[in-house]
DNA sequence: CGCGTTTTTGATCTAACTCAAGCTTTGTGG
DNA sequence: CCACAAAGCTTGAGTTAGATCAAAAACGCG
């Protein structure tokens, strides 16, 4: 296939043209179909884009050349935040559905006036961050079953903050690109999900998830799952600094 | 041990008192010693702070009672950004070391003439959400080598980046911590180390680090490592949005 | 209706975890 | 100053969760 250090042509999908480009409704508007490259890992980028509807996968390829998937946009949610060190951007940017987004530019939000303000910026940004940590968090213990309780739960709590039903939903996004951004094998997330299904957390239908038992998934994602912790370890183990200079 | 909801009184180490309270050198500036906090989780910060001297490392403890550290902060770099999102912070911040940092208030930020302006914070963030990035991409695919390999990497170019010499370093940190970081058990990361030891890549001596082949390290962390890679796949596997609404 | 893609399920293998024990360094007190 | 305690580090043996390999079933599309 294509060669590592290469950035751009990726194969895509056969019935969708390939096309980095996409349609401007106006000035700072854009509209991606399902595929289209929002912006591409090194590209210049002309400020950050506010997601009004649809979906966007955020991802890097490795000098492997393995994807990985860094996060998963929702309406309402920010884009382009990687190039905010320097201006370029550090993943690329696709659309998993039918996807409008609107641009502001720094200049804009250091001005003020445009769409989004310094200290808000400042806000959406510092809450990322408390995001990605909740990420890290989640990949370094590494029980599938709390990855996905985790990614379902996460996933129902930011449709609730949108107000659409937090209990019945239809996933953008495929089964690899569950177990990619994860950190997990395909097949052990489809286990993993049957798994949930036998215990009556949730129904599946293909990409169409029913959350049975929210409050279940949240204890299993916690970990605080079950009856007893394994353990009795359930204390503060470590705590200080520990070790000399 | 303490119970799992308690965020205060941690057992700290015998010599040195218990105090979240710090010397004040002047108005903004701080002096922490080691184990010594600096906030911790659920506090409302003052603002940020940029450490001048000494390490500090960034924890949060889970519903299950583990810590789970997300980042070791050392001269130059900015605590506190965990609270940008509503103003109490996310984590605890305690000192590994004999530690100097400075506050800048939010409203300084904004209003500007304080030490740190919007667009730089802005800039800053986007870095540390990139570098977050980075840690997730390594904390997904989970060979401990490659972690191991990534965080000396790391830690020598963020000593570089700083003037300090990049191949030889005192570590602030406790092998449990680096484990608790990079998702291992501390077994595993004594082990990894002892291979590394063994492959010439460094030399150890408690804490104290010598890289004799640095890159060797980024060639392991990278995963390109040795010679032709295990099965071809060296290529972009999948790139586009796959499936159906 | 057949082909390609996605999802599911099964069997085996392995990297890392856990438990366990010994060793080294640092700090404490007689 | 030396002995002892505590914390940190290292190494060994056995177990296990999840990866990998393999194949089949479900669904969508032309």
């Amino acid at each position: 296939m294509n060669n590592v250090t290469q950035l751009s042509p990726v194969k895509i999908r056969s019935h969708h043209a390939f096309q980095t480009q996409h349609k401007k409704t106006n000035s700072n508007d854009s509209l991606l179909h399902r595929g289209d490259f929002l912006y591409r890992m090194g590209d210049k980028l002309k400020g950050i884009y506010v997601v009004n509807a649809g979906a966007i996968k955020l991802f890097r390829i490795t000098e492997t050349g393995d994807e990985h998937i860094t996060a998963f946009l929702m309406p309402g949610d920010i884009v382009g935040l990687d190039a905010l060190e320097d201006g370029y951007s550090r993943s690329t940017a696709v659309a998993l559905d039918t996807t409008c987004v609107s641009l502001t530019t720094i200049e804009n939000v250091l001005k003020g006036g445009g769409g989004i303000s310094s200290a808000e910026l400042i806000q959406r940004m510092g809450s990322t961050l408390n995001r990605d940590n909740d990420l890290i968090m989640i990949l370094s213990q590494r029980t599938a079953e709390r990855r996905l309780a985790w990614f379902l739960v996460d996933f129902s709590d930011r449709l609730a903050a949108r107000g659409i039903s937090p209990a019945e939903f239809t996933l953008p996004m495929s089964r690899t690109d569950l177990a990619v951004f994860l950190g997990l094998a395909l097949e052990t997330v489809c286990r993993e999900l049957a798994r949930f299904r036998e215990s009556g957390l949730i129904d599946i239908n293909r990409r169409r998830f029913y959350l049975l038992d929210i409050e279940g998934l949240r204890q299993t994602s916690s970990g605080c799952d079950e009856i007893a912790p394994k353990t009795v370890t359930c204390g503060v183990k470590r705590a200080a600094a520990g070790g000399y200079a």
